[in-house]
This record gives structure tokens, sequence and C-alpha cells, in this order.
DNA sequence: ACTAATTTCATACTAAAGTATGAGCCTTAA
DNA sequence: TTAAGGCTCATACTTTAGTATGAAATTAGT
């Protein structure tokens, strides 16, 4: 706060200069009216904008640090579209019947698609395997 | 880019309007330079501000969205400190023998703060454990 | 059309997870 | 000190999860 009323008084204090400086007529007689009116707004446009540079509000634009799938990953790990829908229902929280039940299919053709993902995911359980698939951004 | 070229543009028009305004005295007669320097003067500073504002860099500043732990929840849903420990180790991945040898406990303890942790939670499984506590947001 | 990869499913098994119940120990607050 | 809550552990049991293997049907690319 002080800091603000400080620099606005410096810049009173500045305008109240030129004015003077103006009025005095130091700059050279010869000056045209145009010039110096020139010279003026040339040093009022700078203090515009150090104005409005300096007392912008800075704006803090909060962005979700955009997870954006890596699906080079996806493919270089081989994994394919019915493994992809089997581990995001996994990070959901399904369990395999509850997934074999939305994909209509059995409940052994889940356990099949989950052991694939683990060995390519290069995990032991399907809790690891919703980190690790994080970690490697395969998965929001 | 094509709108940065207009807009100065625009603003070098402005500027030689004004200067054209000053040396064609449409201002008032009586007017004295001191006032026709200060009304020049305000107008360049506010074409100063506007630009400052105008073109300065947009700072983005990526925040990871503050996914700030919700203790009142913590507090309200009854969770122990050693149960959000073993929530801890169950979003890593870990098993239940894991966690039991980390926290130098048996398997059989961790088996129940995990069952306490699910009634408290509400669910079923430790996949959904997880998953509800970042609804909650009690874990990150 | 043929091959390769994907998807599907089954059976049989082992391992881990989860439930239920009871109980001993420790600390803290009334 | 007594009650309460939290942490520990055990035993016994049921349910999911995960492994291994084999195989048929489907799909996609050469």
């Amino acid at each position: 706060m002080f800091k603000v009323i400080l620099r606005f008084g410096l810049l009173i204090a500045a305008l109240l200069i030129l004015f003077q400086l103006s009025k005095m007529s130091l700059f050279i007689p010869e000056m045209s009216q145009d010039l110096t009116i020139g010279l003026v707004g040339a040093a009022f446009i700078g203090l515009g904008v150090y104005l409005g540079l300096k007392f912008r509000k800075v704006e803090i634009i909060e962005v979700s640090p955009s997870i954006e799938i890596d699906h080079d990953r996806i493919q270089s790990l081989g994994l394919t579209e019915r493994e992809m829908e089997v581990l995001h229902h996994i990070a959901e929280g399904c369990s395999n019947v509850e997934i074999g039940e939305k994909l209509f299919v059995s409940e052994n053709t889940i356990k099949t698609h989950v052991s694939n993902l683990f060995v390519k995911l290069d995990v032991k359980r399907r809790t690891q395997a919703v980190t690790r698939a994080k970690e490697l951004r395969i998965i929001a």
C-alpha cells in the first residue's frame, strides 16, 4: 500500500516538474509549439505505459495442468483399444464382473485383458496399474 | 498479428489527429498554453495506459489446481491417522502385505484398517476407495 | 485369400483381498 | 480410575483378483 502511495506521489511530482519545465520554457526557444506538444505527449505516453504495466492486475489464470494423453506411449506399449477400455474402468474402481457387464463380455475375458494389461504395464496389481498408467500419461 | 498492426495503425492515426487538432487550435482560443499541454498530456497518458494494458504480455501462470486436502472432511468421516496412512499406500498401489511391511505391522492389521476405511468411505473395493478419496479431496 | 493381431471364452488353479468376530494393549479425557 | 477410542493381532471364512494354458471367432492388412 505504502509503495503504491509512494509511487503515485513520485508520479505526481514528475508531472508537476514536467508542467513547470514546459512553462519555464526550458525547451530551446526556437522550438515550435508542435514539437513541444510532441515531446510532452511522448513523455506522458511513456508515463501511461509505465502506469499501465505497473499497476495492472496480475492475472493468475488457474489452468488444470493439461494432462494430455500420450497416444504415442499407448502405441509403443502395444495397448489395444479393448485394453484401454478395461483400464479406464479399472481406474474408476470397477470389479472384473462389473467391467464385464459394462462391455457385455464375460468376467473371464476381462481377466484376460487385465492380465495382458499388467504385462504391458509391468505391474502386478490393478491399483498399481492405475498409478502407473497415470505416470505414463495414458489415462487422465 | 493483423490485429496488432491494425491497432497500431489506428493509434498512429489517433496521434496524428491529436496533433492536427492542437495545431489547428480547435481548442478555445482563450485557453492558456498550460491547459492545452495538460489536455494533450492527459490524452496521451490515457493512450499510454491503454497501450500498457493492451500490449503487455499476458502472463499465463499454470498453477496445478491446488488440490488442497479437505481436513474437515477427514475429520467428519472419522478417519484416523493410521487409516490415512494406509489409504495413501493403497493409492500408491501397495498390497496389504507391502503396507504391513512399510508400517511394521501384520497383514491382518492392515486388513482391519482397510475394512474400517471401506465402511467410512462407503466403498467395497480398494480401487473404489482411491477414486472416492480423490473425489472427497482427502488425498492428492 | 492368407497371415497376424485382436477379441472372445473356458477351465483350473493360486494368491490376494475382503468380512466377521473377538480380544489385548495403550493413551487420553472425564 | 474408568470409559472410550485407536491400534494391534488372530482365526476362520468368502469373495475377487490374478495366472496359465488352450482355443475359437473376428478383424485388418498384405
